[in-house]
DNA sequence: TTGCAAAACGACACCGATGTCGATATAATA
DNA sequence: TATTATATCGACATCGGTGTCGTTTTGCAA
């Protein structure tokens, strides 16, 4: 009945697992890493991996959750700064706390979005695709919303139309650069060019 | 020494296979088609398909070669009609003669985006991205630059960052309708949204 | 017709990845 | 130390897809 092997010991295990494949699918991708790659990764037997997922789908979904929930529990934790500006809000959610674009995105960004469209026909990862769409639309669509509630925005526009825009551009410039590479994107000044979009857009008064 | 087959019986099957071809991988995407799913649909079989196409990949390319080869002669052909306004260049090539947005895009967009996602790390797949990258960045450079010197846009942003956000925008909605499905990501509204950003960002003097 | 080269066929061998399973090692408890 | 549940192992059978190859069919040309 008692444990032979402590509870914390297989979370661990687990979770190294889970670190070492999410560098896997970073280097290789979804569609090319194999369950091979992982256990090498790993350093863990084919046995053994299989005790904690599945497949590669099951191991992926897992990376995904914690994805899922950290994003939120960031930008949560950004919307709860004492900060009173909503364009700012806007920044963090979008570049960070420092709210200044870089050049790279989220190394995560291109193998999920390789597991949603090479699963865009399946309805449990497009479940996935799903989540993290409305996800994002909710947020952005709150804080625009405060925001001209509060005055600071003077738009027009829906603010969930604006939303999705912003999700959609984002997502584009993800694509392209895993595509193409970042070098030849130029995310950081197409983001610059994106804030003044969004600017002039939302009718922010400075 | 004579063909035994004309040369012309010989391009009508290969472009059979091709249509079919593109209606399986429409249908599959990318990944999940298997050269037994375009045997079938072409009603080729194994030897046969393997006698015009030496495997998937090679498929997919002539299939690729056409679509920038005549996506390329529809955009030459826009930018050469005798409508003086630029504004409605860049709109034409961005939605078609009418210049209206409509809710759906390119059915091979969502399996040529992940041919190209899914083949990132490969030279070959990325050469095919690239080519399809700077292809819309040339056009789009150019029809802004022209609009420019014409005096009909009045921006101060470098035009080929403009070009490239465009091409994110568009890049982004495809992928979005692709792992979300059409209803879901109001691909009309959005676009119609991004015009007034065009037009804004671009100062079109009307 | 007949001859023949190319096209079409489909059986087959191959391969790499998968998930299982019986054997073994491990570590907590008695 | 002995017991025992379970974590770990890796060999193995399986499977689906691939590309080849020897055979058959086709249709032009002599």
């Amino acid at each position: 009945m008692s444990p032979k092997v402590s509870k914390e010991h297989k979370e661990q295990r687990r979770a190294n697992i889970l670190e070492a494949a999410k560098d896997v699918f970073i280097e290789h991708g979804y569609e090319q890493t194999t369950m091979k790659h992982i256990m090498d990764a790993a350093n863990v037997s084919r046995g053994g991996l299989y005790q904690y997922f599945s497949n590669k789908e099951d191991v992926y979904e897992a990376i995904l959750e914690e994805m899922l929930g950290t994003s939120m529990d960031r930008t949560e934790e950004v919307l709860k700064s004492e900060d009173p500006s909503y364009w700012e809000y806007l920044l963090r959610c979008l570049y960070g706390p420092d709210m200044e674009p870089d050049n790279k995105m989220d190394p995560l960004a291109s193998p999920s979005l390789e597991f949603f469209i090479t699963g865009r026909n399946d309805p449990r990862r497009r479940k996935y695709a799903k989540t993290r769409y409305y996800n994002g639309l909710k947020l952005f669509t709150d804080v625009i919303e405060q925001g001209k509630i509060s005055g600071e925005f003077t738009t027009s526009f829906e603010s969930e139309m604006i939303a999705r825009t912003i999700i959609s551009f984002t997502d584009g410039l993800a694509l392209d650069q895993a595509i193409i590479t970042k070098e030849d994107v130029k995310i950081k000044e197409q983001s610059i060019l994106f804030i003044e979009y969004l600017r002039t857009i939302l009718g922010v008064k400075q």
